[in-house]
DNA sequence: TCCTAGCTGAGACTGTGTCTCAAATCTAGC
DNA sequence: GCTAGATTTGAGACACAGTCTCAGCTAGGA
């Protein structure tokens, strides 16, 4: 909130409800989690005023734009967490999130090498997760 | 073309239009993209199947998608090139390829760790480019 | 040649996100 | 506390990428 007002940024009843809300939120959400959550409680708050508020917080800092999954935004909170890696599921969906000093490392490093100014990186891993990886190889297992 | 064949999947006109298309295309291509030049072209191929097609191209191992500028999902040839992840400049929109082994190293050794069998996967590193991150500097020289 | 599973085209539809503009509201200055 | 005016809001139209439907077509095996 607060850093909003330092950005000459309105203090509306609004902003404070989707501030809230975002607090309330899981640990990923999207535009569309936030207009329906916002529905379900008393407050009002239009879509356009949702879908506009997102990119503030993020300049402000106070969200992180992850991954794209499917073609929705995703956001998460910053302080929530350090910053961390996905994998994705192909199978049942999951998303595990991971953090990796060394892939850190080498993402930083890839980049100074190229003499490139970084500002945000996301690394998106599909594949199976361990338990559908154990799925799969028994299903193939009973087949032959 | 050989490997829709191999899969049981018929070789019609326009799927040879499209394959052709795709060779004749920049790395990187949408599937906007391959509709307006295949209908800037004598090819008459519809939207509806070009979007068909090019999940079908993916699964096949003919095209790998990569990842997803703004909202548009991209696809590149896999023959074409090795394996690539891509530096995004916030600033002029240039897309660098490179390719890093240390980084692939940490990757795969991250999803291995975790017990993730990885199928695929892309990074994203936005910011800025050599050459806007040199421009920025120097913007912030002459201010001062 | 014939048959039919698979493919196509046209356009309606869906979901996500953006834009517009009149009306409402926040905040600085008095 | 009041006022002015700059910002923000809401509702809905719009834009755009991508999916779906279904009647008609066609590749390719028998």
């Amino acid at each position: 909130m607060q850093r909003l007002a330092d950005r000459g940024l309105r203090l509306t009843q609004q902003r404070r409800c989707i501030v809230a809300q975002i607090g309330a939120q899981e640990a990923h959400f999207d535009a569309e989690d936030l207009v329906s959550s916002l529905a379900a409680g008393d407050d009002r708050v239009s879509r356009a005023t949702v879908y506009r508020l997102l990119p503030v917080l993020v300049e402000v800092g106070v969200l992180r734009e992850v991954m794209r999954f499917g073609s929705r935004r995703e956001f998460e909170p910053v302080e929530a967490s350090e910053h961390h890696e996905h994998l994705v599921c192909e199978r049942c969906g999951a998303v595990i999130e991971f953090r990796d000093q060394a892939l850190e490392d080498a993402i930083e490093s890839a980049a100074r090498k190229r003499g490139f100014e970084m500002h945000r990186h996301s690394v998106e891993m599909v594949g199976l997760c361990p338990r559908c990886a154990r799925a799969q190889a028994r299903a193939e297992e009973d087949r032959s």
